[in-house]
DNA sequence: CCGCTTGGTAAAGCTGCAAAACAAACGTCC
DNA sequence: GGACGTTTGTTTTGCAGCTTTACCAAGCGG
């Protein structure tokens, strides 16, 4: 996760047309976080009265912010029309600019999705190059082009990064990054909204994966390269520097006798590192290709795999280990290329609990998704509260 | 900080008098506060009209939760008067159970002390221990028998103590752990709130000391043990087990071939394992006789007493760079019988700086009354919300 | 005494909600 | 097909909590 900070700014938001009651408030929220709903439901879900949300569908009607999408019969009575997230309510595109593919998505802020597309990097960029900037841009380019007024406005443009970001919001200035910004030109009056890679995948494993309903859990991604997202009371922790989470800088060696030096972890559990010392140590002369393939062969028995899988299984313990003795999350998603891998699950439980207190402990679902679901979350997030907390 | 855990259940709280308007609750909040004000302060700093303000005042008054305690004299115009809580708002016990003594204060809401006192126990306890549940019992007897109608009713008894505490809230229901209940027997009917003592110096440095004003920090304690209290968006950090914190659980020593054993890095930092360094590498006969003699040593120059400052120092720095790779708090106190000597420092932010992020550190400057300050700030903002979050 | 300033209260009005009453739509039973 | 019960949606009315406006009270200097 080594890489240089964002330093992030305000920009400025489109302009509002109106504020709201709380009601309406209530009610748009709970539209996009149920997809769809009848008054009555919704009078259930918040507590309101039929009145109450009569006016609010009322206010929220008269800028397209709610539609009607059918109607809902129940066995007997009149029948209730159906609401969802309407035009006016725009939409987002949310960019994840991995390492080896950049992946975007543009939604409307529920979450329904109205276009997706990958990009292949010419090649694994372990930072960031001029490259993924012109990729970005392409994404962004691509996404404006196919916009048909259905989409109604555009709200916000989401990226996950895998940098530090830094600053109170989530927006950035245009122009401070080149490698970010030298190809890419944000369209002006839109908020951009830059997210760590791996506070995204944590947010994603929040809203829809293995933390949902939890709300505090951390995150750790596994792969490459290492990396951890946390959230606590419902909130992501992103640090002073943008560097919660950057498990690279926890102090190793570290012992009576050794000193340690600075990002050493990250270079001694990364997969590069992993299968270097698996090769050194192999007993004979077909040692596996890949991480992926010494995963499979310990799936398969293969001893000498197993003990390379459990040693770092031990070794993803102690970052667990780490983070426990700090904040106690209490219960941590393993992903990443490494991470997410079920083999490996056992060996990490089984050091967590000769070290740590007790810590629930299951591999992410998500699979490579997880960050692109993160940064679209995060975007029509910002979004709602643009358009609603006025 | 090792120590078996307090699992907390809620108690049933006084029954309360009334449900308030919300503005008679931002009163009452705001004079808790800043002690004093008059209503044209009051209505400047909440944003209230006088009538709005003037209702509140009715409301309070008719409970004593506010009096008058004198008049404000501007340089024209008519005299204000000057408000303050009242004796309706009653009071609180706080008590810090530590290793050596125990103190415990009596004092209003709003922090003015009635009653401090405090009992040593035979010898530096460790762990808990029946002779601390009689002192902790004392203590609240001594605080009843002083009590005199002035007070008003007593709203709430804190314990800080060496121990995780764990549960939602931090009311503990009567003899559940016989080292803490033993002796003690909470009063009935009066909320009991138990906190880690590391966590309540936390609370007093954000509340009073070092960290007054920051969202996020961490405290960290450096002594005989080793321990951390955070701040994360103005709300500490527990964890799911009250083990946030419990820096001795971070895996050590752990290298490419150290495995780490639980627990181990508490006896390597802790005060006694530090010292026997010392004496067992101290070039003449005159080892220093305890960890202030060596500080004191260091701080006069002498160069052998330097290096193992300068030693320890760099290991508290790795403490911080553990918890910077963690949770990056931006900022950290440093306290504890060692951890808050200034000495220390420089070698601190030296090591800090090599390994992490920018981190600021400063050391404690409200020495041994830290977790008695915290405790208290905890009880009395406990007894505000149960008598105006109705 | 009068002007001037500031503290405090009483009356009227606004906002956001709910309860009650009313109106509309739908299925069912005779 | 029409009366009836059930559910949805709207109108009316009322209330809580606040602000604005207006007014009275208290202190000071001339």
């Amino acid at each position: 996760m080594k890489a240089r900070a964002l330093s992030l700014a305000s920009l400025a938001t489109s302009a509002l047309p109106a504020s709201f009651t709380s009601s309406a408030r209530a009610v748009f929220k709970r539209l996009l976080a149920v997809g769809q709903a009848t008054r009555p439901q919704l009078c259930q879900d918040l507590g309101l009265s039929r009145p109450t949300l009569s006016a609010a569908m009322t206010e929220l009607s008269r800028l397209d912010y709610v539609e009607v999408v059918g109607q809902a019969q129940g066995h007997t009575g009149r029948t209730a029309s159906i609401y969802r997230i309407g035009k006016g309510a725009g939409h987002t595109i949310a960019i994840d600019a991995g390492s080896t593919v950049i992946r975007y998505r543009v939604a409307y802020l529920d979450g329904r999705v109205l276009l997706t597309g990958t990009y292949a990097l010419s090649s694994g960029q372990r930072h960031m190059s001029a490259e993924i900037s012109r990729k970005v841009d392409d994404a962004v380019a691509q996404s404006l082009a196919s916009c048909v007024p259905d989409w109604g406005p555009l709200r916000a443009i989401g990226v996950a990064v895998p940098a530090r970001v830094t600053g109170q919001s989530r927006m950035v200035a245009p122009g401070q990054e080149t490698w970010m910004f030298g190809a890419f030109t944000p369209p002006s009056g839109v908020p951009l909204i830059l997210e760590n890679n791996v506070n995204c995948a944590a947010i994603a494993e929040h809203n829809y994966g293995a933390a949902a309903g939890r709300r505090d859990f951390s995150f750790i991604q596994v792969g490459l390269k290492i990396g951890m997202g946390t959230v606590l009371g419902g909130e992501v922790v992103r640090g002073q520097n943008g560097a919660a989470g950057e498990l690279g800088h926890l102090p190793f060696p570290w012992s009576a006798s050794d000193v340690p030096q600075p990002e050493t972890l990250e270079d001694y559990i990364g997969a590069d590192a992993l299968m270097a010392r698996v090769r050194a140590d192999w007993p004979d002369h077909d040692p596996p290709r890949d991480s992926i393939d010494l995963f499979r062969r310990a799936g398969e028995g293969d001893p000498a795999a197993l003990v390379h899988v459990k040693r770092h299984g031990q070794d993803v313990g102690r970052l667990i280990a780490a983070c426990v003795a700090v904040i106690d999350p209490g219960f941590v998603v393993l992903g990443g290329g490494v991470g997410s891998l079920p083999v490996l699950l056992p060996y990490v439980r089984e050091e967590v609990g000769r070290l740590s207190y007790a810590t629930e402990i299951e591999t992410s679902t998500l699979g490579a998704d997880a960050t692109l679901l993160g940064i679209g979350k995060l975007a029509a997030a910002h979004a709602q509260s643009a358009l609603i907390d006025a």
